[in-house]
DNA sequence: CTATAACTGAAAATTTTTTTCAATAAGGAG
DNA sequence: CTCCTTATTGAAAAAAATTTTCAGTTATAG
């Protein structure tokens, strides 16, 4: 369990969330996941665990969890509809994608200050932020 | 229009693909959009020149274009239906997107090089491709 | 323990994308 | 230019993905 993840609970009751079986349900699946998953997948895993929880719950969790943080997104070109953990609480960070098998990486270096403040100052946009993705194979699915 | 579109019908040509009406028109859409498009936009407004389009070719259009990199997706936190064409025949590049009215300009340097070197050392993947989307405001949304 | 407001599941609705299939049209051969 | 083959098209239907509605349930503050 991450650093994040340990403390979601008070991130949810500072915000006035509750604690609820789906919620713990399906942030401990995305924990539990070195790779990627789909809304669909993590209502299949998810299940085995907790009976009763619908799809429409899943959806809207993770809605929650994704504006908490707790959760993102992976942008590929195949689709962007799969979501992992968020697992290190640096803040900035970004995803190594496994083609193959969809494992996820994390890693907080990017080294784009540079190159962002001169296209800063090429374009006249007030860059707020940016998001990269490397996709490769790892080193299992080689 | 960009190098890259000048020849568009000789890529389709190569590959055994007709050069269609409606071809045409969804590619000088995106072309004459400084803005990310949805293909719903994109029959919109690809209608007003060719009335007989159907959206179910909007689509296949949009498939057919993107694999031939003429077309690219416009991945964003708020979803990545959008498409625009790619203007520069530069082979690598990537987007700076106006979070407001969705502009996007092409940029080519990344300087991402060292920085995934290291990551490919460090981690056993074999980094085959990464992804990297800017956001900001444009100068005329500030 | 109780009250109350957040949360849930199921069904339905909506939105997005893909498939099917008969009709049409692009473009090479002649 | 005309014919022929085959890619392409539009419409309708289907499939897939996501969101809304609403009545019943449950977490938690007091």
């Amino acid at each position: 369990m991450s650093i994040l993840t340990e403390n979601w609970e008070e991130r949810l009751k500072e915000q006035g969330y509750r604690i609820t079986k789906s919620r713990r349900t399906v942030l401990e699946v995305l924990e539990a996941s070195p790779i990627r998953l789909t809304p669909e997948e993590i209502y299949r895993r998810a299940r085995r665990r907790h009976r009763k929880l619908g799809l429409v719950t899943v959806y809207r969790t993770l809605a929650l969890l994704e504006k908490l943080n707790l959760v993102q997104r992976v942008h590929t070109e195949a689709g962007c509809r799969s979501l992992t953990a968020v697992r290190l609480d640096k803040g900035h960070h970004h995803h190594l994608v496994c083609r193959t098998c969809g494992y996820v990486e994390e890693f907080p270096d990017c080294a784009l200050g540079s190159v962002l403040r001169k296209l800063q100052a090429r374009t006249g946009f007030a860059i707020e932020s940016h998001h990269l993705e490397v996709v490769g194979r790892c080193p299992k699915c080689q």
